[in-house]
Formats: C-alpha cells, structure tokens, sequence
DNA sequence: CATAGTCACTGACTATAGTCACTAACCTTA
DNA sequence: TAAGGTTAGTGACTATAGTCAGTGACTATG
C-alpha cells in the first residue's frame, strides 16, 4: 500500500528508469549514440550496469522508445499541419506537402546519426507490435485519412483498401529515409521524395487522355 | 618476382583470404551471421584473429562482399530474365515479372537473416561507392533499359531522367525488402512488391478519360 | 649475395553489450 | 506485526568486435 510521503517501489523504479532515460538522452545528443556505451550512461547516472537492464530489454530498446516518444509527438504536428489547409487545396497538394515536412524533420530534427541507429535497432529487434508498428501509426492514419478525403473528393481513384495504400505510401517514406541514411550526404531527401510521391500521384503509365 | 613452383606471398595472402571466405560462408549459412564470431571463423580456419582483419576491414564488410558477389550473379539472371521476354509483351508485364522475381530471390535464396545483416552492415558502413552503389549497380541499369524500351514503345510517359527513375525503382524494392525484414513473417513481399509497383505504373491521381 | 624493407600473420589487449546469481528494501497477508 | 514473497538494484562475469606493436619469411635492390 503507498504511504503518502514516503516513495513507493514503483515511483522509485519510475524515477530511475526516467533518470536513465533523461542521461542517455543528453549523452546521445552530445556525443552520438556509438559514442556512449551503456557503462558510461549508468557510471553518470550513479548506477549499476544491471540497473540499467532492468529497465530497457538493450541498448537499442531505449533509444526506440526515446525516438518513438519524439515521433508521436511529431505525428500531432503533422495531423495539425494537415488540418491547417484550407478545404479547396487539392490533396494531392497536402500530400506533398506532408511529404516535404516529414523529409525536414527527418533530416534537421531527428538527423541522420539517430535515423542510422533507430534502423539498425529495428533490424535487431525482434518484430514485436512495439516496433515498426507504433512509432508509425499516428502518421498511419494521418495518411489514411488524407487519402479518404482525397478519395472522396474524386481527387483520387485506387482499387486498393485504404489501409493497404496507406501502408505503401509509409514504406516508401522509410525507403527513402533509410536510402537518405546509407548514401548520406549525396542524397536530396527533400527533393527525392518529393519526386517519389509523385511518381506515386501520377503514375508513368501513359495515360489514354494525353 | 614470382618463381614458378613457389607460392609468392601475395598467393598466399589471396588463399589465406579465400579461405577465410569459403569458411565464414559455409559457417554463416549452417549457424546464421549473427551466430558465427569473427573467433570461431579465425579458429575453424587455424589462423589468429589479426588475420582475418588484414583481409576484411569488419566482419560486416565481409558479409557485404559475400553477398554482393552473389548479388553480381543474380543480377545477370535478371538481364536474362528480361531478354527472355518477347518483344510483343507489355514492358509493365515484364517490369511486374521482374519484381516478382527480385522477390522470390530475396525471400527463398538470401533469406531475412542474411538481408538483415546486409542492412545493419550498409547503415553501419561509412558511404562509399562500394556499399549501396555497386550491389546495386547491374540491377539499375537493368531496370533502366527495361523503362528506355517502355518510353520507346510508348508505354511509359515520364517527366524525370532515366536514371532518376531508375533509381525510386531500385530504392522502392529496397523498401519493400526492409519491411519484410522487420516485419517478417507478417508480411507477403511477393504480394505487397506487385501492389507497390502496379501503384508506380499507374499511380492514383483520377484519370481525365476514367 | 647481403641488406634493408615489405607485408602477411600473430595474439594479447581493449572496449563494450548483455547476463545472472545475489542482496536488501519494500510489500502483502495471515 | 512477523514471515514470506516480490522486485529494484548490484557488479562480477561472459562473449565478441576490433586494435596494434611485434615477428619473421619473402622480396627488391646495390
């Protein structure tokens, strides 16, 4: 039974599991995530190496869940964004846009060392809902529910389900996010992904009406 | 100056290497990458460790050399492939062939151990033209040829350079091969490869003459 | 052919991620 | 409130990638 005044257990654990998170955050961001091991995260924190195992599965776990902490935040700021255009902008236009907002917190907010990393721990991870899935699913249904208006709108025309759609248009955002990391700094995200989306408007089909 | 019946020094390097090659591969396939130690390749092989980092700047850019070798190889099948084609097919049929086929290779000969290693191995590599480049290479310009014929016939219309285009191509399929990777086995690359790329052909702008 | 230099090879060493048996403080319940 | 259980925290230990100063056999050159 919790006693006022007196920390329990579990706000202790709480406590040093946000102490953790909070020092390899500031060590991360100052010197690079292959730049601090686990022993020093823990020998700042004033804490056993076990501790830290204790409360992250690895090394890589703590830094999903300290991007994916980022990202949700993140995806709120795209739903606003989405939100803010007017009803008579073309979607296909938001679309693009949306785009070109993700490419510049890709590349200035989260950068490349973090983006290298968060992948690198993806591809370790065992495929868990608490991997690929949430650190996505926000933006999942931002798009989802963009390409409905579009749909709706008679903007757009698919014989695909809108989750299906939906999942492409996220896999070719990481597509491009992780060809960004490997041929950095020889690759425009911005500019690429702007090209890849609408390749996807489009299509290279020739169309019957040209 | 090499003496004929005489090992020279550089003969024996270039064994020792192949050796080491042959060893890790078989090991690799038998125990899986992330299960075989640069140890137990250096001591199957009765060398010392320092040895196998003569020959190989990291245990991963060995793993990269091995399936980049075996990439070259199956890139020429997918020349041939396309040639097999009659010229009365529809380039987007070969097009849809192809990717049916880089997904079967990816899924039934490299397998998700080894494309994960690939993976963490690029996003690990410092960027230089023998890593996304050149593994990638022959597959490019495969896929460029077979978009050139389908401008040629009037089947594809595009705005961008080959070359550009060639490359969403390319970096798509990279896409959709990562997500099998940390999606795996909940996710049908075959099947999800075909949708992603008839999306490329066709795209979901509404057309004038639907 | 002697001498200096090169280079494949060595193995002990470092750095680092992750483990596990153990401790002690707290919590539940009889 | 005493006893037994639970769990945060510990730190020595293992496993493994990668380093580096040193060695000696081969090789080029005078």
């Amino acid at each position: 039974m919790k006693i006022a005044g007196k920390i329990s257990r579990k706000d202790k654990a709480l406590t040093t599991k946000n102490k953790l998170i909070d020092i390899a955050e500031s060590l991360f961001t100052k010197h690079g995530y292959d730049n601090v091991s686990v022993d020093r995260i823990v020998e700042t924190a004033g804490l056993a190496k076990g501790t830290f195992y204790v409360h992250f599965k690895s090394k890589d776990e703590l830094l999903i869940s300290l991007i994916s902490e980022y990202v949700e935040a993140v995806d709120l700021d795209y739903q606003e964004f989405i939100e803010s255009f007017a009803a008579d902008v073309p979607v296909s236009e938001i679309l693009l846009a949306l785009v070109e907002r993700i490419s510049t917190v890709i590349k200035d907010y989260v950068g490349v060392e973090r983006m290298k990393a968060l992948y690198k721990a993806q591809l370790t991870a065992i495929y868990s809902t608490g991997t690929a899935a949430s650190d996505q699913r926000l933006l999942y249904s931002t798009i989802k529910g963009l390409l409905a208006r579009g749909i709706e709108k008679g903007e757009f025309a698919t014989n695909l389900a809108l989750d299906e759609l939906a999942n492409h248009m996220v896999l070719s955002m990481r597509g491009l996010a992780y060809e960004w990391c490997i041929r950095y700094p020889d690759f425009d995200l911005k500019a690429q992904a702007n090209q890849h989306f609408r390749l996807f408007l489009t299509g290279i089909l020739k169309r019957h009406s040209d």
